[in-house]
DNA sequence: GTCTATAAACAGATAGAC
DNA sequence: GTCTATCTGTTTATAGAC
């Protein structure tokens, strides 16, 4: 039986697989879904790599033995996470699904997106690893990354979705702000607080009851 | 002559007026300067009590003394960075100078605002640390604070400035881009490329000069 | 492919002097 | 009010076995 996550920690779900013994590949894609959580709650700097290692099962010598370095293995789980966010985006794009007749296919195209981009809270720490990595700009290597990052995001509102620039960073900005009320974990006040309950309403008009469920409260605490 | 600061530092201009006592209420504010440079930078764990001493010009175990810990530290900076925030919103607020008279008060109103959160890249690390702080909702202590003060600021904009709650959030979400903005450093990648111009241009539509000239290229390089 | 052991570097905090 | 010296725990990374 494994034992209980220890308190504090960032516990996944996705439980290690004790002593079986993986392609590599197959260990990367786990390391990775760690590496998200763990660094999405922590930070860069914050996380290290043995909680990463045991939340995914392994040893912390072989996640350094597999990506090199932690800067190595943040970029990697960097680079997933836009990889993840970029598939859903082009998916909602994609969807043919009839919409409610009265809103314009564009506004439709819209709601899809934005509904894609709440769905990812489901990728445990997707969304807060991106936004540290947005404010490591001054790394060396990291925030080289995290701009061509968030570029790449951005062409793809203007020229995939077709966005004109103040449309895109309309769209940009309301995503920021969900970002942040994730990383905020608003969710752990909201109920308690009015003010914070209506904040937290304006922001989730739709989704509410979805990211109440995904993100309980006391997730990832320290 | 004070030697340069090593390469990879938070380098704060501020001097360290080295060897001289002062009250602890001054010394404290200088540290506080120091430190919202450098957790601006680097993050709350990033950061380290000795680079922050460094930039203040004082020792590392008198950092840690007058603040008490780390984590006490980076709470009253936060508590810094949200009341000259606030302080810079209400200066706004109360200011009566004509505007142009194209645009209804509210509208001016809220321009002056806008005017404000930018103009507050000028304390150094500000913006970034408070984003910092909000991306810290697991954290025990940092989470709470932050929550309550993104509520602080939220209030704000719903209580003072009158504003509804689509209106608030749309603000916000537009604070949030720019605060991202400006952590990933988008300024060092301005003008070598046209889509991050496009976007950096859309972002700051006023304010780019003085953006421009406050951030000044590989500022903070770890 | 994966682990144990461990080296090497740090960083936060404390003690105690001036 | 402020420093130097230093203890202690942590963390990344390497070596080498299985």
């Amino acid at each position: 039986m494994t034992p209980p996550a220890a308190s504090g920690s960032v516990a996944v779900d996705d439980a290690p697989d004790t002593g079986k013994r993986l392609s590599s590949e197959e260990r990367r894609r786990q390391i990775l879904v760690a590496a998200l959580a763990v660094f999405g709650a922590r930070g860069y700097e914050g996380a290290t790599t043995d909680e990463v290692a045991r939340a995914a099962g392994v040893s912390q010598p072989y996640v350094v033995r597999l990506f090199g370095s932690k800067e190595n293995l943040f970029l990697a789980a960097l680079d997933d996470a836009l990889a993840r966010m970029l598939a859903g985006f082009r998916a909602a794009l994609a969807d043919q699904t009839p919409h409610d007749p009265e809103v314009t296919p564009e506004k439709a195209t819209a709601q899809r997106i934005g509904q894609a981009y709440v769905d990812l809270i489901e990728v445990r720490g997707l969304h807060q690893t991106l936004a540290h990595a947005y404010l490591l700009g001054s790394h060396p290597a990291i925030g080289a990354a995290a701009r061509q990052g968030f570029a790449k995001v951005w062409r793809f509102f203007r020229d995939e979705m077709g966005l004109d620039a103040d449309e895109s960073r309309a769209f940009m900005a309301e995503g920021m702000l969900i970002s942040t009320m994730i990383g905020l974990r608003i969710v752990d006040d909201y109920g308690s607080d009015p003010q914070i309950t209506e904040l937290f309403r304006s922001c989730f008009p739709t989704e509410l009851p979805h990211v109440l469920e995904v993100l309980p409260r006391g997730t990832d605490r320290w």
